[in-house]
RNA sequence: GGGUAGGUACCGAAGUGGCCAAACGGGGCGGACUGUAAAUCCGCUGGCUUACGCCUUCAAUGGUUCGAAUCCAUUCCUGCCCA
């Protein structure tokens, strides 16, 4: 194992914040491998690049030698962690939970290496906990700490509800610690206040206070929210390569530089045209999750499609309408969303992307949702701002 | 348990008997402009219908009325104050 001081430079970069580097300085020195921890919540079936920043650096510390535990919540998941959220969070069923927790060990395992890795589910704890165990582990913190927390307060100040449920959450996780005796927990900015009461109750316990290590939160392609699956907001790891790339091209300039720092651990040249530095960005990130050949191949689609727009040459999805040659266009693309890209669109949504100038058939705008399409050879439908089919 | 203020579309918020599918703002979607960036401008934003129009929606249920988001009753839910 290298030097403590050699390996402290790699570990820090990209923290937020780290609490604190003389305690992890001096558990580095320790000589052995640490117990590192980081917790995720399965609440939907896909990790996405959010999560990605601190499987990173759980990663990193994997290749220093250093013991990775990844836990999977399937106990907290359930009551669903209030960081950051302005309302409470819904409950998810134990075999939901379950059923993501599949996907997602698969999908952690793009990034971290199976073979250095401890996983460990914390309903193997929690579930086993009776009432008189709840509550002996609540009366080790107070009311007064637990609503110190920002989420909280200003829920309060909102006047909107806090269940008591909720505050149990910080409890958990921090109890998480206790049982796994981490010596580093990492997670972002926003955990910030759950991994303190793991150390609070690891004092508690007479044990080692894990070092707290927080990574800055990657925001969503909104470019003001937090990434996250439900906020609709979030670039899914095992989401399509042409999907992939162009929703890291769909990042505003601003978060440009973030993208870099946190998922490629490097800074983003300032010299470059944004444009450039984003397709990079973007073919960087599809290969990682990928490969080279199909992250290429995404890039050449989007630029034939979307920068010179040809849709005729471009690898587009063929729809084969059932009967008739002559149709609608309203039903003619109701038809082609529906088969083929799943999505079931009412015949009012269709009729206003029409009447919106969103719909072509062979380069030429359908504006008027009368319009009866005859196919005597195949074209291209232009649905809407990213999809579009081969018809025929 | 008592008092009190509330529950309106994705969110915030008007509306307090007909002119309400419901103002306004945000968000979202689409268009123009572009670099699927930002900013700006324009349009759309319950469903069905070519259309006249019809249907479902203002916490839930029942009622009053020619007519209810609006009035009454009961129920459920939330905030605040008191105990």
């Amino acid at each position: 194992m290298i030097s403590s001081l050699e390996q402290l430079t790699p570990l820090l970069s990209g923290c937020a914040q780290v609490l604190s580097k003389d305690e992890l300085k001096a558990k580095l020195d320790l000589g052995r491998p640490l117990r590192v921890k980081l917790g995720v919540d399965p609440t939907s079936p896909d990790i996405h690049l959010g999560h990605t920043v601190g499987l990173t650096k759980l990663r990193q510390f994997q290749e220093l030698g250093h013991e990775a535990i990844l836990i999977i919540g399937d106990f907290t998941a359930m009551i669903g962690d209030p960081s950051g959220r302005s309302v409470t969070r819904p409950h998810l069923s134990h075999d939901q939970v379950m059923e993501n927790a599949k996907s997602y060990q698969t999908q952690a395992f793009k990034i971290l290496d199976p073979e250095r890795t401890t996983i460990r589910f914390n309903g193997e704890w929690f579930e086993a906990m009776g009432f008189e165990d709840v509550i002996r582990l609540n009366s080790r913190v107070t009311l007064q700490q637990m609503l110190q927390r920002e989420d909280f307060r200003d829920r309060i100040d909102r006047k909107l509800p806090v269940r008591a449920h909720e505050i149990q959450y910080p409890i958990m996780q921090g109890w998480d610690s206790v049982v796994i005796r981490a010596d580093v927990e990492l997670g972002g900015t926003d955990q910030l206040f759950n991994i303190l009461v793991g150390r609070d109750l690891q004092h508690e316990e007479h044990q080692p206070q894990q070092v707290a290590m927080m990574l800055p939160i990657l925001t969503g392609l909104d470019g003001v929210q937090k990434m996250s699956k439900s906020l609709g907001n979030a670039v899914g790891v095992a989401e399509a390569p042409g999907e992939m790339f162009g929703k890291l091209m769909s990042i505003s300039d601003e978060q440009m530089g973030d993208y870099y720092r946190l998922l490629l651990q490097e800074e983003l040249v300032a010299s470059m045209h944004p444009m450039e530095a984003k397709k990079a960005l973007a073919e960087r990130l599809t290969t990682r999750f990928h490969s080279a050949a199909e992250a290429r191949h995404a890039r050449e689609e989007f630029e034939l499609r979307f920068s010179k727009k040809n849709l005729i040459d471009a690898d587009l999805p063929t729809y084969v309408p059932p009967g008739d040659l002559s149709m609608n266009v309203i039903s003619l693309s109701c038809a082609a969303f529906k088969d083929v890209f799943g999505v079931t669109k009412s015949n009012s949504e269709i009729r206003r992307l029409v009447e919106g100038g969103s719909v072509s058939w062979r380069g030429e705008k359908v504006t008027d949702p009368k319009t009866v399409i005859t196919i005597e050879e195949p074209g291209v439908l232009k649905l809407d701002r990213r999809n579009a089919v081969r018809i025929g």
